[in-house]
DNA sequence: CTTTGCGGGCCAC
DNA sequence: GTGGCCCGCAAAG
């Protein structure tokens, strides 16, 4: 089978996706039959994006996604369609000792969700949070899965507005090594219990008291780490990692069990100013895969071979914010602030003076209204309702995510080229206003406007948005291979 | 136990 | 009708 690779993107028009290049909805009756190619999978989509897989890639068949992505019934039996979960992170945005975050995958199911929820924070015993996903349009980004024929049809609706939980292979790593780490642990603990056995029968002092469990090993769901500077810097998706140069760094202080390694401090990036509503934005400096550790190495023969062409992909988002800047809807449901404060020794409370443990678990902060500046007015509702049925073949949304060095000169090179055919109406079929409005809309953090050379850039990342659905990740393997 | 997919059902628009 | 979401069920790992 064929794959996209390098060579379709020799021509300077070859921007997107080969799905993007088609013209085409999930929805479609029929959709594109004579396909010449397939689109390597994409694990970060982002965006209004659509891609054609091939029917045997594992991962389109797994209907996979960094994200966590729960089953949504749409009563559609030939369209799978899936909405985004969010991403769990620390009430208290606490730092971690090495000067991460915490991010961890909302469980799928909604009882492990619950329990997940009901954990506390490793690092500070603060409350975990579920920031839910709200990138489309006030409502969470959907996925949409088609087997058609030999392939499989991806189409996504929506950005997402949070950081990047952990990927699902990083989680299953880290799972994984908490059970070795487990069985492990007890073997030892075995060994010592048998060596103290036979120590009592040589001397008098063999007792079991210095015997313990293992501290900060009460489940797998702990810490998925970003860097400091609010961008979450998701970690290495361990399949397409071919280098593990913090290996030795692993399993030696603290959550080990988690598997925090010491990051080395990322002092070839750039950060942005804040932004009015309090996101921070990341340029990445440069991407040295290196410079973003697993969390946990799980060794490469044990992990599925699947059929993935991307390598040492480092994975960044751009808009990352703490739990505190975002504005809380009333979804008491995703909160856990009893947690907070049922928290036997906890000391710090003046921490959550901004935080009202209400009753409902409903918590607004009106110093953060910028997420509200996204509910789905009804008007918008109605533009999405449009909107999201037509033209996603020509979305050319205007930008404001902050994409610089992900692709290459040529990007720039590329950006005259979006320029002139935008304002030439080369996208006839793209409802410029009502997707544009969705997008405002959905970005919101977004929306302040950029400079001439933030516009340019943005103009590249939209342009360039299909190919770099990694949200933000800067991930110009693909790209830059092919002479993007 | 968790993930994943399916499908019934409800509600809002 | 469309879309979001809740729920339960079952299969699979």
């Amino acid at each position: 089978m064929s794959k996209v690779s390098g060579d379709m993107y020799d021509d300077s028009d070859c921007i997107c996706s080969y799905g993007m290049k088609l013209t085409w909805d999930i929805n479609d009756p029929k959709l594109p039959q004579d396909l010449k190619q397939f689109d390597s999978f994409q694990e970060w989509t982002d965006g209004y994006v659509r891609y054609i897989y091939s029917g045997e890639d594992k991962n389109a068949q797994r209907h996979l996604s960094g994200w966590a992505m729960r089953n949504t019934n749409n009563h559609n039996c030939q369209i799978l369609k899936k909405s985004c979960l969010g991403v769990v992170v620390c009430s208290r945005n606490c730092t971690l000792p090495d000067g991460g975050k915490l991010q961890l995958r909302p469980a799928i199911c909604d009882k492990a969700r619950q329990k997940q929820q009901k954990k506390l924070c490793n690092n500070c015993n603060a409350a975990l949070e579920l920031i839910p996903c709200r990138g489309h349009s006030g409502y969470p980004v959907t996925n949409f899965w088609r087997l058609d024929g030999k392939a499989i049809f991806f189409q996504a609706k929506g950005v997402h507005d949070h950081p990047r939980p952990e990927s699902k292979s990083e989680t299953e790593a880290r799972r994984s090594a908490v059970k070795r780490q487990l069985s492990s642990s007890h073997l030892s603990q075995k060994k010592k219990l048998l060596e103290s056995e036979v120590g009592r029968y040589n001397d008098s002092g063999g007792h079991f008291s210095n015997i313990h469990p293992i501290p900060c090993l009460d489940g797998p769901e702990r810490f998925s780490l970003v860097s400091e500077g609010s961008f979450p810097i998701a970690p290495q998706h361990y399949p397409f990692q071919n280098t593990d140069p913090f290996k030795p760094n692993y399993g030696t202080v603290g959550y080990q069990s988690e598997s925090v390694s010491t990051f080395p401090k990322c002092s070839d990036r750039m950060y942005m100013q804040r932004t009015p509503c309090g996101y921070d934005f990341h340029v990445p400096g440069y991407m040295n895969p290196n410079s973003y550790p697993p969390l946990y190495k799980e060794p490469m023969g044990s992990l599925p071979d699947c059929d993935r062409v991307q390598l040492n992909t480092p994975q960044t988002n751009l808009g990352m914010l703490n739990p505190h800047e975002r504005g809380f809807d009333g979804a008491g449901k995703h909160h856990g602030w009893k947690q907070i404060f049922a928290k036997p020794g906890y000391a710090d409370r003046s921490d959550y003076g901004q935080i009202q443990p209400n009753a409902g678990h409903s918590y607004y902060n009106p110093e953060y209204p910028c997420r509200y500046a996204r509910s789905p007015s009804p008007a918008l509702q109605t533009v999405i309702t449009t909107t999201t049925k037509v033209s996603y073949q020509a979305y050319k949304p205007p930008v404001v995510k902050y994409a610089d060095n992900v692709c290459d000169v040529k990007t720039l090179q590329n950006y005259t080229h979006l320029q002139d055919s935008l304002s030439e109406g080369v996208f006839p079929d793209m409802k410029a206003q009502d997707d544009f409005s969705v997008i405002k809309s959905a970005l919101g953090y977004q929306e302040q406007i950029p400079t001439k050379s933030e516009r340019l850039d943005n103009m590249d990342f939209y342009k360039y948005g299909q190919c770099m659905s990694n949200g933000f990740s800067g991930q110009p393997y693909r790209y830059e291979n092919a002479d993007c």
